[in-house]
DNA sequence: CAATTTTATAAAAACGTTTTTATAGCAGGA
DNA sequence: TCCTGCTATAAAAACGTTTTTATAAAATTG
């Protein structure tokens, strides 16, 4: 069933058929009523690819996860945790805005051409990424001047001269606290496993926690930081490297998946959380809900940050002049057992 | 650009240049060399919606997630924790096979209309439903004729007519398993929280416990069976339930959630596990090989399922002959630290 | 070497919309 | 009354492909 044979049988034209699918103003209400009459008996829905090629543009969005810490040769990649309430909020709040979704992951340098595809043969009409990217192919996505919001950014610092949108949440400052936390609990041996090395996440999670020394009044200890990589591997690798040395009180761990690596290290250690060490983590996924004890964590906001990045989106899509914008989004800093004065 | 300009630029016509980019046999070499030159040159990429317009098909499949247990009035659909390998094993699996997935979520009755509609105007060329379902729309879209997968589905006994492929997994022979399991412990008393009542999922969950307590020469016992709803919160408050009774020493949960839940509520009643009281689960989710102790449970082969899904809907989209076929998938006792004798 | 088949490729039709242009009918003003 | 401007709507053009049809040139056959 097309908008011809609904003309027909309405005895209209197809321009009277359009008009009246798109709700313009010109056409009586006795006619518009006879047409819809007919399009409702027929479940008359008009062709997508048709509307989209005569100009009325895709209302469809992509969501491109982006996880190439993961060995993805061959295999498929896996999602980080907190991806799913990433991708339950954009749907959500697209579809509330009558977008549909397309989801893609990227992990390696070959799936940046089916994402180009969707792009370059408009399927899409706009694409969200998430997740650590400072790769060459979204820059070059933004300057084509591809309508992209791009979350958990890492260009956040040097290329602002882009057409696009950078959403970021306040990893500073959730370092920051969670430092500042343990600082007050009373310790002052607090080390730090870091995110994946180079990465903006994990230099500012890093910078908050150095900030938060030196306003405590402690002395930074380079025995107490050791490099992880945001994998529950490395949490627990860079635990035990780091238990070998002077004992810290307390971890700050750059992500909660490398506090869960770690926090199965200590207790293989045979020591206590928070008896004998304090535990941190960053994001609050799901499982730091559940963990025993459950663990202490800066909440990311991925209902406000998804939300605003649909909402953003749409408007870059809507606008016609390019621009830039930045958002950092504030964390907070969610108490739970797995912190406690130090002995 | 556009084949039109390609073709301007290869000095070849519009058929030409459509022979060459859909590798077409009957093309010299040189004349497809010299075009796919200026393709490269120029990085055309076909405009998909008018490939799908001039009857190709659209390389789009749907993924539908179908989640009617959480309030979802107004506010967000919560995905259920064993979606989250389900979408990456089917996007990954798609993608291998040069589809994209559009993916939505369906909470509500309203929900219904945008999966209509991606289904109505060619967006899609077919879709992949996940989660309990046996709601009329899906049957109407198979019937219909538009080429649908459905997985975990509780159409499989009573439908079997239609045109569509439905895929669950051994749900009955999983909870067998998980059943006789603890009865080979040695347990006489083994309760069960049941799923959403009246779903398929948790019939056959409850038929092979049944089942499994008389192979073992156990008499059932009516008060260790308890309604659950496959939520945490549910499998809490069933737990607190059962306790108040006659104690079991083992509790086989209908799924990982409410064994969550109801471990909690274990752990508040001042009760050990496995200790005091043996636990097992189904699904096996993330979050179940972290808990404290690790739970046994039945893990579902998303992964298996996934792909399988995948390539019947492919093969499903490619023939034009309908047809109706049902598959299940062998499931796995996964042991780990949340069962041992009773005392 | 003429007749026929095959090959290479151009031109045209079709896909189903939206948008632009054109036109007929009619109301209002001079 | 005649012109102007507006309303309703039809007809046509445009969007960018694929597929079908047509045709000229080249190769093959008897």
């Amino acid at each position: 069933m097309n908008s011809k044979e609904i003309a027909k049988l309405a005895g209209v034209s197809r321009s009277t058929v359009s008009r009246v699918v798109n709700n313009y103003s010109n056409v009586p209400e006795e006619t518009r009523a006879r047409v819809l009459e007919v399009i409702k008996k027929y479940k008359y829905v008009p062709h997508a690819s048709a509307r989209v090629l005569a100009g009325i543009g895709s209302n469809i969005i992509g969501l491109f996860m982006v996880d190439k810490k993961n060995d993805t040769k061959g295999k498929k990649v896996s999602m980080s945790s907190y991806f799913l309430p990433f991708i339950s909020g954009v749907i959500d709040a697209a579809n509330k805005n009558n977008y549909h979704v397309l989801v893609s992951a990227v992990g390696c340098a070959e799936d940046y051409r089916r994402v180009q595809e969707v792009f370059y043969n408009k399927t899409i009409s706009g694409g969200i990424f998430i997740g650590e990217q400072n790769d060459p192919e979204i820059e070059e996505f933004m300057k084509d001047g591809y309508k992209i919001v791009s979350v958990d950014n890492g260009m956040t610092q040097n290329r602002r001269q882009e057409n696009g949108i950078i959403i970021n949440a306040d990893n500073f400052n959730g370092a920051y606290q969670a430092t500042r936390y343990l600082a007050g609990l009373g310790h002052t041996k607090i080390a730090h496993i870091t995110g994946y090395a180079g990465q903006f996440s994990t230099v500012e999670r890093y910078g908050g926690y150095q900030k938060a020394l030196a306003d405590s009044g402690i002395a930074p200890d380079a025995s107490l930081v050791v490099t992880g990589n945001y994998l529950r591997s490395g949490g627990y690798d860079a635990t035990q490297k780091l238990l070998e040395g002077s004992g810290p009180t307390a971890i700050f761990y750059a992500n909660d998946s490398m506090a869960i690596g770690g926090m199965q290290a200590i207790a293989e250690k045979g020591l206590k959380v928070p008896g004998d060490i304090s535990v941190v983590g960053f994001d609050d996924i799901e499982i730091s809900s559940f963990m025993q004890p459950t663990l202490t964590t800066v909440r990311l906001p991925t209902d406000t940050m998804s939300a605003n990045a649909v909402t953003s989106l749409i408007h870059l899509m809507r606008s016609d002049t390019p621009y830039y914008a930045s958002y950092v989004i504030p964390v907070d800093l969610i108490l739970r057992q797995s912190c406690a004065a130090p002995k």
